[in-house]
RNA sequence: GGGACUGUAGCUCAGUUGGUUAGAGCAUCGGACUUUUAAUCCGUUGGUCCUGGGUUCGAGUCCCAGCAGUCCCA
């Protein structure tokens, strides 16, 4: 509700412990805070409250620009706009200041005139300081030097920083800091507020392409009673009323897939999974999954699904077809390329991916444990050591060997080789697709082998009983596929880490 | 878990072989300026040199331990 008249300001709210300085240290970083602090006060005795109000009628900046670039630049007359946002730049000439304004969409310079706003509001222009958050009406037109400007009018005062800001020029650098203090990292960071746009573009194409499918986005529980569908430690947690041991999801995979059982043919998730792991530029111990299950199909067609997700997720971002990622070049062509694993794995390893004792003696040569580890665990990590890195893609590498994937379906008259897929970019996994296992004899039998040589951690073998009963109602054959969405935001977008993805990464307390 | 590197003013950074009272730019504060563009000019102020030990006549600098971060490896 619109206000009409008079600014209340609030006599009773008393500063919290304003720091008590004299005035010997005026640059230090309590002295800079009582400098805004001292402001403040003065624009509380105009009357004016320091912390704004609602302010209607605002128009993007980069509305205003648009405008702006159709009026003649000598002309006297543009049209009368209003704009707001924080002053990034402070130039003062005398009667006379310069600010550059920024908003959500753009930049733009306000020039302010002592004669032309009048005393009352140049008492205002002597209040503000960098950071601070005004609104604006004026004149749209260009300066003398050809700058496009809002020449003001009128000045709505709207938010006190009372904060320094970074380094006008240099921004904020320190990693750390970017991250501690993503707030500032977003107004001053080159590109980052963009990157976090693009993000936002990207999940929303993930859920188009998903929805014309005729997909249904459904949400299975985070607190569980055991971490099932992916090979992880969970971070543990209890409830105190059913007094009963949680874990927090590592993935999404079995409750969708019940879902399958359910007759809800066409499901994914898009949510939070957290896994208890190290910290990395690949790994955040929360992440962002997407996992996508469709009754009737197989990994093909979820290779279809990929890349339809891929390429609209890229146009969304704005991301080129052809560019440089992490010191490769990939290509978003349509069809991607597609490889078998063994295949792989003889050309870059050379050894015989048919015959473990040649995997063996590759993977011993490179470092890896052999001694008392299924082969099929070997073959993993030698593909890991030696493979991975050298795949550009983006590619699909297909047919895994069956051990290490006990939620997939065999391929017909290969018991040892699992319909499984994953795409691989700039060396790493991007997403990672089944034939699903809807046997429920064999998923019980699996659930049951521990794999030798993996430790408990590493192994998918967790028994879980509902899930296996839910099977046996009958899952319909299906296709099922995870992207990570950190992963494909920072490929779309060339970052180099998962942190710079992520709004609010973790670490450790300062 | 192992290794390398980093930590100096609110921010961005210098700091020599261990040697006086630790510097610069921006920001702040004061002054000049009605067309600036990281405005400019003059002046001013600002420090737990990450923390704790140690060596030394003397430590931002060397040694040890810890904390935090970045990268690499497992």
């Amino acid at each position: 509700m619109p206000h009409p008249s008079e600014p209340t300001p609030q006599p009773s709210v008393t500063p919290p412990a304003a720091p008590q300085e004299d005035a010997s240290s005026k640059g230090s970083g309590a002295a800079l805070e009582k400098a805004r602090r001292d402001k403040l006060d003065k624009l509380r005795e105009l009357g004016i409250d320091p912390w704004g109000k609602r302010f209607d009628g605002v128009a993007p900046i980069a509305a205003v620009r648009a405008t702006g670039e159709t009026i003649d630049k000598a002309a006297e007359d543009g049209p009368t706009v209003r704009v707001a946002g924080r002053i990034m730049l402070l130039r003062s000439a005398g009667s006379l200041v310069f600010i550059n304004l920024v908003d959500r969409t753009g930049r733009i310079q306000i020039m302010l005139g002592k004669k032309q706003v009048g005393p009352e509001i140049w008492k205002v222009v002597d209040c503000l300081d960098l950071g601070d958050v005004i609104g604006i009406d004026g004149r749209l037109g260009y300066s003398k030097t050809g700058e496009m400007t809002v020449f003001a009018a009128g000045l709505e005062f709207l938010t006190k920083s009372l904060e320094t800001p970074p380094d006008k020029f240099h921004g904020l650098v320190d990693p750390d800091l970017k991250q501690r203090m993503r707030y500032l990292d977003l107004i001053h960071g080159e590109g980052v507020r963009d990157r976090f746009v693009s993000r936002s573009r990207i999940v929303e194409a993930v859920r188009r392409v998903l929805a014309k499918r005729g997909y249904l986005e459904v949400e299975g529980p985070t607190l569980q009673e055991s971490a099932g569908g992916a090979a992880a430690r969970p971070f543990k947690t209890h409830h105190n009323a059913l007094d009963m041991p949680l874990v927090l999801r590592i993935a999404l995979e079995l409750h969708l897939k019940r879902l399958l059982v359910g007759g809800m043919e066409r499901v994914f998730e898009l949510g939070r999974v957290y896994r208890n792991e190290g910290v990395s530029p690949r790994h955040n111990p929360e992440f962002t999954m997407l996992e996508a299950y469709e009754a009737y199909g197989d990994y093909f067609t979820m290779m279809d699904l990929t890349e339809a997700v891929i390429v609209e997720a890229a146009q969304a971002a704005g991301t080129p077809q052809r560019f440089e990622f992490m010191g490769h070049t990939v290509d978003l062509t349509p069809p991607f390329k597609r490889a078998r694993y063994d295949d792989l794995l003889a050309a870059v390893a050379g050894c015989d991916p048919a015959d473990p004792a040649s995997i063996a003696k590759t993977a011993a040569a490179c470092g890896i444990e052999t001694a008392g580890r299924h082969p099929d665990v070997i073959k993993s990590d030698l593909f890991e050591a030696q493979v991975e890195k050298t795949l550009s893609g983006p590619i699909f590498v297909i047919d895994y060997p069956a051990a290490v994937c006990p939620l997939t379906k065999r391929k017909a008259g290969q018991p040892h080789i699992a319909e499984r897929f994953e795409l691989y970019v700039a060396g790493m996994e991007l997403a990672n697709a089944y034939t699903e296992l809807n046997d429920p004899d064999l998923q019980e039998e699996l659930f049951r082998t521990q794999l030798a040589g993996l430790p408990e951690d590493d192994s998918m073998a967790r028994m879980d009983t509902d899930f296996i009963r839910a099977l046996r109602h009958g899952m319909p054959p299906a296709g099922g596929l995870g992207i990570g969405i950190d992963r494909l935001v920072m490929f779309l977008t060339a970052a180099p880490s998962i942190r710079d993805v992520i709004l609010f990464p973790i670490h450790r307390p300062q």
